[in-house]
DNA sequence: CGCGAACTTGATATTTGTCAACTAAGGTGG
DNA sequence: CCACCTTAGTTGACAAATATCAAGTTCGCG
């Protein structure tokens, strides 16, 4: 199964059908080099964007030149719609390491809304949960101090890597250099660099490189004040690689 | 026509069938008392809540005591899906005015989004609208100094006012307090209070009580960087009181 | 070998938060 | 009608968080 179908499941049942049209959408990949721009705000995006594999973001330059990162594209995740609706970006969408994408046509996205409701419904349920993240990091930047947000947002992706099995024993890579952390947590450089510098001395967080290690979440979490519940983690349906992953506590959302 | 028609309108042009459907959806709808909630984390809601009248917002309450609001409903606003797709509330939902409500029974929801597909493309268009707001006001608050994105969060109630009808010759009213702004810019009172003062001895802004008064947009525009693509503005088929408003350029999104 | 990108650290400046005190306005019970 | 609440707004003084500037270090790569 693709990870867009895998995605889906997890949060309803598809038929046979749905998902062989799912299999049908995927079809034609193609591979982008990392820290390249995938769409940029005002292109008007013809096809609607997917990221199979990877790491991407989305981002917003400013007129100061400041750049503002609001999300992190993992994978198995797939786009929004905000192409399908819209008729121009608002924001720039581009890869942080090397990905797999498909352009799916405009009209593809529209048989599938209308003529198949469980994907619609399916799209609608990653747009929301997509929503319910925003919110979170809107609570991280507004409520929380540099150190805390920082690591909450190391708590966040381990629990959204572990989803789609890239988490091992509390061990995930996470391609960001400190200036992208930065412009995502809304803070400089410097003190980004000496909050994570604060959360290893605590030894709440090990750093090596692009490898990030978690050796106590439960402390991580009590720290940051991080609760999963928004990420709407479904009942379980996902099962990758034959076994549903010991570390994902299954929620009854 | 009733502004949740209205508002669907302004994306898609809707049948005969369409609307009179949303008519029926509408029809019973109750009053609510300013600064109540409508519904809180945790919750499980049965009904999707919509409002059709006065001020709400969504937000959130932290371990520590902290309250981070998130968004604002306003007249003509309803709300997105999330009760409808997830089983449980990741954050609340609060009046801040009296406002009148509807509450909208799950099953329907789910017809409208089976069988109505131009209207269930108009709530996806609603939902990625009310999306790029929460990255614009990320953006604010990460990028922009408390003074500028005051100015940029007052800019966008004009406008987003100004479509439904509720500013005119650059008046609105804004029932918020400044606790209540501090909690949505993530500053403190006393900060809010100084960025207000800023703004009044700028020039830029005028604050009577409730009432805001912005007599040079195009200067706080530029002094807040605002620009309003992310609202993706329609292309104007919304006609209210049968005269478009003077003040909403349209924009071809 | 040298160069650039990312990371690190110290010193200092600026922004923002906290504490405390005070004013103004509205509501309520006597 | 007034005394007395409470809530919202305002201001000053000071503390804490965060930004900026400047100067390294480390490491991969041509």
């Amino acid at each position: 199964m693709n990870s867009l179908a895998q995605k889906l499941q997890s949060f309803e049942k598809l038929s046979e059908a749905d998902l062989a049209v799912l299999e049908n959408v995927i079809a034609k990949t193609r591979q982008v080099d990392a820290r390249q721009d995938l769409i940029e705000e005002g292109d008007v995006p013809t096809d609607v964007l997917l990221v199979l594999e990877g790491f991407a973001c989305r981002y917003k330059l400013l007129a100061n030149g400041r750049r503002h990162i609001f999300s992190y594209m993992i994978a198995g995740d797939f786009c929004d719609l905000h192409g399908f609706i819209f008729r121009t970006m608002d924001h720039s969408v581009a890869t942080l390491t090397t990905c797999t994408v498909v352009d799916i046509p405009r009209r593809t996205v529209l048989d599938l809304t209308e003529h198949h409701p469980r994907i619609a419904r399916g799209l609608m349920w990653s747009t929301l949960v997509d929503q319910a993240v925003l919110r979170e990091w809107l609570v991280n930047m507004g409520q929380r101090s540099a150190v805390e947000a920082t690591a909450h947002l190391l708590c966040e992706m381990l629990m959204r890597l572990e989803i789609v099995g890239l988490v091992s024993n509390g061990h995930y890579q996470l391609p960001l250099t400190q200036t992208d952390l930065a412009d995502t947590l809304g803070i400089s450089i410097v003190h980004t660099n000496r909050s994570l510098k604060a959360l290893r001395e605590a030894g709440l967080v090990e750093m090596i490189d692009k490898a990030v290690y978690i050796p106590n979440i439960e402390k991580l979490k009590a720290f940051s004040g991080f609760t999963a519940n928004y990420l709407h983690i479904g009942p379980g349906k996902v099962d990758i690689a034959g076994v549903r992953s010991r570390h994902v506590k299954t929620v009854t959302d």
